[in-house]
RNA sequence: GGGCUCGUGGUCUAGUCGGUUAUGACGUCGCCUUGACAUGGCGGAGGUCAUGCGUUCGAAUCGCGUCGAGCCCA
């Protein structure tokens, strides 16, 4: 037998067999490997409550950063938590999958342009290059602990998503709801196809205003324009109604110069006579107001530049140019004429292409359109909860100011084909049968012959708009259109603040047009992640963070926290290292609990102290508060409760009362804190599992020997906290603040303490925080008090008397303070306010005492309920 | 130019259907190594709650204006 040098000496008190630091790495890479994921499958033949949450299915280009992490953090502290609650809960995950950016970057790996490749193989590059993102995104994923439902992943990019897509086209084509007709369109030349508003982007740029001379009649009028080179698309003049100096063109008819053709002059309210010259060209098309004028008023069509951005023979000399150089040109040209006799810069914002900012051309175009209906999506909207509720003013006022039918055809080859093909013998436009589906009209022929009796179809070669396929996510994960029991609408959408125009609109859109139902109960709008300079994270500003790096440095719990705990939500939330060092320390501190909890913990049936059920009433309160965040999605607040609960209430207090009857020979006193001290940290492991789903997974595992994250949510017990304890734990922390004071270590002996209260307060606890005996008397102890100062109390005073509480005040501070306390003890206390005497209740006033030392021999502490004498 | 949101110690942030002592974190200063934790404990300093006017007995909180910031749009 020998002793071995690496055991402690000297020291037989029980020790943890816990590690002293929390292996953050260690024990959430375990977590990952081990848990199973079928758990978190939605039941579709059970009968508990549904909670479906629509997630947005995030476009797969480029790697998980912190915003998504921010976004899915949200819905993962949402999905635990109504798991817990015993709902049949669906976190989905989906990938919008089509789209420019993937198109983009295919042609910038592969240094091609996406004609120089057949469709097919272009469409194979880009799905390749898709799922490699989606593996990247499905690791971080897994690795910031998100319990997703991966038994409804979708993949919009797949035959088994875009049938749904291609079915809903369908559907809404035979209700009228889709029809194809040309229209203008933004056009972007570079990419060579029509964009939705919502894919318009706008930038302030400094151009020249011309101003020109038209021929009119015997003389001449001057117009200014920025876009001389939409000059052969002019097809009107137009000037305001009550603008006097050209009142007499109205209805007659002016030349356009150089290209020498006449168009008419009218008057339209919405000329601005303080515009340049107060006469405005209109052509088809320079802007959206020019739309709105070429419709009103039935303008011909002038199209002067084509899909490529290129002048068409209509421009004569110009045509085959590009629009700068011709705008080069025709400046050049009418300045050598002298028809332009004047130039000054113009600020305007330009519209650009999202995706590549080149400026866009409104073209007239044959294209597919829904649409739109303003008002019912306006309803729908009204039926939907809107958190923070403004968000629904923002979705109203773009509903407001949509004025043209959504375009969904795109002229592009990463997407949902649209299945329709064109009889060549007759016009016939035949619509795919849903039957028929999936399919590419490019590479499959009609089944039937058209009714012309021709088989002679041209497929569409179009198409759809990305927001086809993502706009019917909340249909497709609630069942949509297959299962007779689907499970629309879902229950939440949680989503950022910047694209509410088009998921939100679009999405609301769809679900009534296919289903006659809102998407969604609830809608949850989050902020955007800031970097640590206060602006949204991006790689150009260098202000971006890596989840990863997270995860290595601090653990995915703390990137978590910093989700729950760095704003409410709503609010845009800025990425700070010091809110995750912070988070990693209460990571650090729950461990330290939890090491020294783990030799002591045990269920007992012990009967509870004073101290124990002021903890209990304590972890009640918590319950409760916890649960009514996580009801209001107040992820801050509920999760800041739950921070200060266990770090002050139970660390710093409880924890602290305890450790004599702990470290004590075994009673029913220290049994009743064993048990107490279970049940503490059983409950909050299970409160907290779904902000920290890894260490409370660590912590609750060995407690109770199953995942914490398939037990229920604590149920409150509706227990108050024990008054008498409560004392108790003033007295503590009173105690260990005069030791402090009196620079003595918190285990100091002192000479010995006498506590006095009605409460009948027991002793156990604070003669180990005191290191002393302690006496417990009943009643006041045997020395003076003084009043010292009156307070007001102005929420009692102010609502009573209205107009006399300043007077009142003024009346009460001036009295003499031990007079007032006189009064209250009996009941009433009379003011004088000139010369009227005015009786105010007791709880008017609360009296501030000062306690008058009672002998050498005793320091005196007041708390809350009791009084303490500390022998010196 | 319009709509929406926001302005709180050095930094970030809670509170905002009114109630006089404004929350917490980080930082900072002082004290304390005691048998979970010094990544800890106790205590302190630091804020005219952007600004002006108004409503009210009382305003960080309500109203109007101004300045500044952000987002979305024209």
């Amino acid at each position: 037998m020998f002793i071995s040098l690496s055991q402690p000496l000297g020291r037989s008190l029980p020790m943890s067999e816990v590690a002293k630091e929390y292996d953050f790495k260690q024990v959430e890479e375990k977590w990952v490997r081990s848990w199973d994921k079928s758990a978190y499958y939605f039941d579709w033949e059970s009968n508990r409550p549904q909670y479906i949450i629509d997630t947005p299915p995030p476009y797969p280009t480029g790697n998980f950063h912190i915003g998504n992490a921010l976004n899915w953090c949200y819905m993962d502290f949402v999905a635990r938590y109504k798991r817990m609650r015993g709902y049949n809960v669906m976190f989905p995950q989906g990938w919008d999958c089509h789209g420019l950016p993937t198109e983009v970057k295919v042609e910038e790996i592969h240094h091609i342009t996406k004609n120089e490749v057949p469709r097919e193989e272009f469409r194979r590059m880009c799905e390749d290059l898709t799922h490699q993102a989606i593996d990247r995104f499905h690791l971080s994923m897994d690795r910031l602990g998100l319990s997703i439902d991966w038994s409804n992943e979708y993949v919009t990019m797949n035959p088994e998503y875009y049938v749904k897509t291609q079915r809903s086209f369908v559907q809404m084509h035979k209700k009228g709801l889709i029809y194809r007709e040309d229209h203008p369109v933004n056009w972007c030349p570079r990419c060579g196809t029509a964009i939705a508003f919502a894919e318009v982007e706008y930038d302030s740029r400094t151009t020249t205003l011309n101003y020109m001379r038209f021929a009119a009649g015997d003389g001449q009028v001057e117009i200014a324009t920025s876009r001389p080179e939409l000059l052969p698309a002019c097809v009107a003049v137009a000037v305001n109604p009550g603008d006097e100096r050209y009142r007499k063109y109205i209805g007659s008819k002016v030349t356009v110069p150089l290209f020498e053709y006449e168009v008419p002059v009218f008057s339209d309210p919405a000329v601005d006579p303080a515009f340049g010259t107060g006469i405005v060209m209109i052509c088809t098309f320079g802007d959206k107001q020019d739309v709105r004028w070429w419709m009103e008023h039935g303008l011909p069509l002038r199209q002067a530049i084509d899909r490529s951005g290129r002048m068409t023979e209509i421009a004569g000399p110009y045509s085959g140019l590009t629009v700068d150089e011709t705008k080069k040109a025709i400046i050049h040209d009418m300045l050598e004429k002298g028809i332009i006799f004047k130039q000054e810069p113009l600020d305007q914002n330009v519209g650009l292409c999202w995706r590549c900012k080149t400026p866009i051309e409104i073209l007239s175009e044959r294209q597919w359109f829904v649409k739109i209906d303003s008002e019912d999506i306006k309803k729908t909207a009204d039926e939907i909860e809107w958190i923070p509720p403004h968000m629904k003013t923002r979705l109203r006022n773009w509903a407001d100011s949509v004025e043209w039918d959504w375009c969904i055809s795109r002229q592009r080859i990463f997407a949902t084909p649209i299945p329709v093909w064109y009889c060549q013998d007759c016009d016939e436009v035949m619509v795919a049968e849903e039957e028929w589906l999936p399919l590419d009209p490019t590479r499959k022929k009609p089944p039937v012959k058209c009714k012309c009796g021709s088989d002679n179809f041209v497929p569409e070669e179009d198409v759809l708009d990305t927001w086809m396929d993502s706009s019917i996510s909340a249909l497709v994960v609630s069942g949509w259109p297959d299962r007779k029991d689907a499970r629309y609408p879902t229950q939440l959408r949680p989503q950022g603040h910047d694209i509410i125009r088009t998921w939100a609109f679009y999405t609301i859109l769809r679900s009534r047009a296919l289903v006659g139902a809102r998407p969604w109960d609830a809608i949850l709008v989050n902020g955007m992640a800031l970097g640590e300079d206060g602006h949204k994270m991006s790689k150009s500003l260098n202000n971006f963070i890596r989840p990863e790096e997270v995860f290595d440095t601090n653990g995915a719990d703390s990137l978590r926290q910093w989700a729950a705990l760095g704003g409410s939500p709503g609010n845009d939330i800025m990425f700070q290292w010091k809110e995750i060092t912070a988070a990693s320390r209460f990571q650090q501190k729950l461990w330290s609990i939890y090491r020294f909890a783990s030799p002591f913990m045990a269920r007992t049936d012990a009967q509870p102290g004073q101290v124990d059920r002021w903890l209990e009433g304590e972890l009640n309160r918590l319950i409760e508060n916890v649960t009514w965040a996580m009801e209001r999605y107040q992820f801050d607040e509920a999760f800041r409760q739950i921070r200060v609960w266990a770090w002050d209430v139970l660390a710093d207090n409880y924890i602290e009362l305890v450790k004599a009857r702990l470290y004590g020979p075994d009673c029913e006193e220290k049994r009743a804190a064993q048990n107490t001290l279970f049940v503490a940290l059983e409950t909050l492991s299970r409160l907290m599992s779904p902000f920290m789903p890894f260490i409370s997974e660590e912590i609750y595992s060995t407690l109770a020997g199953k995942s914490v994250h398939l037990q229920p949510w604590p149920e409150a017990s509706g227990t108050t906290a024990d008054s008498a304890g409560r004392a108790i734990k003033d007295i503590a922390a009173a105690v260990r603040r005069y030791k402090s004071e009196k620079g003595l270590p918190l285990n100091a002996p002192l000479s010995g303490i006498a506590v006095y209260s009605y409460l009948n307060l027991e002793t156990v606890d604070l003669a180990g925080v005191a290191n002393a005996s302690v006496e417990s008397h009943s009643g006041r102890p045997e020395i003076e008090m003084r009043p010292t100062a009156v307070k007001p109390q102005m929420k009692v005073l102010g609502p009573k008397f209205k107009g006399k509480s300043g007077a009142i005040m003024k009346a009460l501070e001036a009295m003499d303070a031990s007079e007032v306390f006189r009064q209250k003890e009996t009941g009433s206390i009379q003011v004088e306010i000139s010369g009227e005497q005015i009786p105010l209740p007791p709880d008017a006033v609360e009296i501030a005492m000062q306690t008058l030392s009672a002998g050498a021999a005793v320091d005196i502490i007041e708390v809350d309920g009791a009084t303490v004498l500390v022998k010196r």
